[in-house]
DNA sequence: GTTCAGGTGAGCC
DNA sequence: GGCTCACCTGAA
């Protein structure tokens, strides 16, 4: 099945957007599990042809699956689903009649064409997707969210493979913290050295307690279920208060997550490509950038970030800020 | 072997 | 409020 909006799969998978690492990658084709109606679906994305940045897929259900059959969950579900997480409604020649009005931002539409965001299939794995990406470099984050699905995940079959999901809030609150604290919840049976089943054995450091907490307040909190309905400023608030989030990582949940394209994720690379661009020569702060950004750039401040942090690391311009 | 990059939170003023 | 520094890991 196809659809035709203009998406470059690969950019949208590698341009480490945190809501979810990138899917599964086998002969071309982008794989993941994804939920309709509490129904896991093994969803397979690809292009045609590389030229036609056009998007197809197809899907499995798991095997030997008794309650769920293509009856209950309409292929139009399922096709509204992933269109919602490519984010293919979009209007991307809009976007690029917008970039091409700003001699600084024209050269990124080029670059990064068909690039979208890559939005959560998953509320909570956004979170905590994004509590490990902070302070952390893409492959090193890459590899942590790989491991912590195969260690916590449900294992599904599907008629083409295994797959893992990502672990539910109730069983990552209660996962061991590290070496320690697996050695002794499990009554020095093993050698510490042995010790492979906790957070910070999957290489995320410091950020594992702030994700063991944001999981314990997941099952519990009621706010978060409201955010889609929020208005961004009480969004970015109420995101903010969770532990390890700070305003980084608050508007690349709201961005990636939720999609609010009025947020204006700010790092220190955004922080040079905009110095570079709109005040050379100057030192702003990340948070003033984050106020420019959201203020200059308006509905479309999200994009631009999305366009302008891809064009930089693809044309390195980055080692040459650096 | 050492140094460094990368956001957040705690402790301090 | 603002400022400084520790936090963990892996790459250089």
């Amino acid at each position: 099945m196809k659809f035709n909006s203009l998406i470059d799969m690969g950019l949208v998978q590698e341009s480490g957007q945190t809501s979810q690492a990138p899917w599964g990658l086998i002969n071309n084709i982008y794989s993941d599990i994804i939920f309709v109606k509490n129904t896991p679906i093994l969803v397979n994305v690809f292009q045609e042809d590389i030229n036609s940045l056009s998007m197809n897929y197809e899907f499995q259900l798991k095997d030997n699956s008794v309650n769920a059959s293509i009856d209950d969950i309409s292929e139009n579900d399922i096709k509204k689903e992933v269109s919602r997480i490519f984010d293919l409604d979009f209007d991307l020649d809009k976007f690029y009649r917008y970039l091409s009005n700003d001699s600084k931002l024209k050269p990124s539409a080029k670059f990064c064409r068909g690039l979208r965001l890559f939005l959560a299939k998953d509320y909570f794995e956004s979170f905590v997707s994004s509590i490990a990406s902070a302070n952390n470099s893409i492959i090193r984050w890459t590899k942590s969210i790989s491991k912590i699905r195969q260690k916590w995940g449900n294992e599904i079959q599907f008629p083409s493979g295994t797959f893992y999901t990502f672990p539910s809030p109730e069983i990552l609150k209660s996962v061991y913290e590290d070496d320690l604290g697996e050695y002794e919840g499990c009554g020095r049976t093993i050698e510490i050295e042995c010790c492979i089943k906790n957070l910070k054995s999957c290489g995320v450091g410091y950020r594992a307690p702030y994700m063991k907490k944001t999981s314990e307040i997941f099952t519990i909190e009621t706010d978060i279920q409201e955010i889609p309905t929020m208005k961004y400023e009480e969004a970015f608030e109420t995101v903010l208060d969770l532990p390890g989030v700070g305003p980084k990582v608050a508007d690349c949940i709201l961005l990636y997550g939720f999609g609010f394209r009025e947020a204006f994720p700010s790092d220190v690379w955004i922080k040079r490509i905009i110095s570079y661009l709109y005040f050379p020569g100057k030192d702003i702060s990340v948070d003033k950038v984050r106020e420019f950004g959201m203020e200059k750039f308006g509905a479309y401040a999200g994009y631009v970030q999305l366009y302008l942090f891809h064009h930089a690391r693809k044309s390195g311009l980055m080692k040459k800020l650096k």
